[in-house]
DNA sequence: CGATTCTATGTTATCGTTAACATCAATTCC
DNA sequence: GGAATTGATGTTAACGATAACATAGAATCG
């Protein structure tokens, strides 16, 4: 397209303009420049049809205004509400959003942090706390800011935005069992690479032995990620191992859609044979039916959240105010919906 | 953390080696140096815990590495899948993708083209063909390769990998016909912000008058996105203008999901008293009862393709072959579930 | 074996912007 | 009204890497 124009450059501009670069390089900016100085620098930015070079600014200013951010992927919505969040937090403050994906990997992880860390990022968010050792090394030395989410790590690299996994679970297995549930399964967090699944079934365990249930139950689905795919066969196996079950605790929303969906298919009433539980209050569980029960994190806010930490940290850096930081816990809650009720409720009605 | 050292450069790393710094920049890039050279090299720079600096090596190498990427949102998941996929190609042509997001307004995707050029990217790859004026010219004026993806623009800026929306549609009110519908409507699609949408419809009135239908029924729902939450009082307002409709085509699968939903509520049987039909082949479509008649786009391929498009652009971009780019249309299918049956079928079975 | 081609490495000169300091005129203040 | 302050602008020197060209020794060839 058009004549081979070498690209204007703030030179091209400042003697267009009559003034020198650094007077552009303010009225871009915003910074103090008369009216009239100002106009005829936009003027001949128009006119040249110049555009700004962030990678030459941020050589000279040593601030890229990157923040590199680590997820395991986009295809579960509950990353892709967080990448959201994040994005929208950061364009508050002039920051760019670097993402990468690890599909679970921890040594994708190290690679991923490695290359960012080229991009020089003020800011570098990661999901969870676990991390090969050379990839918490990596972090530790590139002096920026960290944000480790959706976890509490027991031994954080920096900052945290985070909730208990496992924590989530044993309120659900707590709630089960006040609706009267006793015979309670859970489906997935059986594969060490799926971290939080891991830990949300560690929950169910712990909660199962402090209210002293006779039995547990864990139905192995393999490694992440899970999907509604995996829920039937999930749900399936469940029913043949343990036809006695009361409740299904999912590893995941989607795992219980498609459990509940394989229940259907079998004729296996929910909740009143088998109530399903799920996590991460996806979208569709509020729509499904039966609507599913479920436990709600704000992934959105846990990313608006993570975006604002790093960007005070960013600031606070500059003061070299080298406060301890706290840890953020997001809040959650559990929310039931039809795919579960209340045992005693459950025999009337048959 | 730690000592406050100056961040290693790569004349540090080049001073301890005992070689020039374009020796390190070569061994670095895996150029020709000595074996004996490069672990010196990779000593020094372990030792010093050197991590290149892309941002330097970009403005003196003009070549910055980022292919910049605009989509509406993330919440969808064939967005999210097309990100997946882009970032994959991406990935094996050592580029990394730079995301943004327009929430649907064309406003904000302007702003955010004005924001992403200052980075310099060497490509761009944008969703859709409708752009603000200004965006054009930025797109046009950047001169670099542009990739516009999920649609068939009749005035392309450079390069095009998608499909035509509208068409999809119109098989889609083809086969229903087919199957012997003929009282149809369209659920969506209303809105002048959602483009493709308003294809889609388009293409539902297309095809209506082409198979001579006797009356067409849109109906509306307003500015995107719509979501699972839309299609419940989509169902649910149909039902009540058009109650001899037999089929209905939903602008996408989540809104199709939510119908059938509202269906289920009001013991409305679907497909035999209403057909429903949706667009996107989201994995819940697969799964849930009735799974769902869609139209299915390979969604990853197409960002995988578009990536490839921008690396090969690229490349020639170099070369100077300033070849007529030929747009490429990623195929289409109908894919027939359990919510579309046949009429005749569904007369016998009442 | 002398001429020629590689190959590994070094030297020099940017790339386009901004930080830091300098200057000068216009205000403000006592 | 002169000193002190403020605000707009200019000058100079990086920022950290790489392209382009230069060089010298090793390998190849007829």
């Amino acid at each position: 397209m058009s004549t081979k124009h070498r690209t204007a450059t703030m030179a091209d501009v400042a003697r267009r303009a009559g003034v020198s670069t650094m007077t552009v390089s303010r009225a871009l900016k915003g910074d103090g420049v008369t009216a009239a100085t100002r106009a005829r620098i936009m003027e001949a930015v128009d006119a040249l049809g110049y555009v700004l070079d962030l990678s030459a600014g941020s050589l000279s200013s040593k601030r890229t205004g990157f923040v590199a951010t680590i997820l395991p992927t986009l295809y579960n919505s509950n990353f892709s509400d967080t990448a959201h969040g994040i994005s929208e937090a950061l364009a508050g403050g002039g920051k760019q959003i670097l993402i990468g994906y690890t599909n679970y990997s921890r040594e994708r992880e190290e690679r991923l942090i490695e290359t960012m860390l080229q991009r020089r990022p003020e800011g570098i968010i990661v999901t969870g706390g676990t991390h090969t050792p050379r990839a918490r090394q990596l972090l530790g030395a590139a002096g920026i800011p960290v944000v480790e989410m959706w976890d509490q790590p027991s031994d954080p690299i920096d900052r945290v935005v985070g909730f208990s996994n496992a924590g989530t679970i044993e309120d659900m297995t707590a709630r089960l069992y006040l609706r009267g549930y006793r015979r309670i399964a859970f489906i997935g967090g059986d594969h060490p690479d799926d971290v939080r699944g891991f830990a949300r079934r560690q929950g169910y365990e712990r909660a199962a032995a402090m209210l002293g249930l006779e039995r547990t139950h864990v139905v192995p689905l393999g490694p992440p990620p899970i999907t509604i795919a995996h829920g039937a066969p999930g749900a399936a196996r469940l029913l043949r191992d343990w036809p006695e079950a009361e409740a299904a605790i999912c590893v995941s929303d989607p795992c219980a859609f498609g459990a509940i969906m394989e229940c259907h298919r079998r004729g296996v009433s929910v909740p009143d044979r088998l109530a399903v539980a799920g996590f991460g209050n996806f979208e569709l569980s509020r729509h499904c039916w039966p609507s599913i029960t479920t436990v709600a994190i704000g992934c959105t806010e846990m990313g608006r959240r993570s975006g604002e930490v790093i960007l005070s940290a960013i600031d606070d850096d500059a003061e070299d105010t080298a406060m301890v930081p706290e840890a953020i816990e997001v809040p959650h809650s559990i929310i039931e919906r039809e795919s579960t009720g209340e045992i005693g409720a459950a025999r009337e009605r048959r």
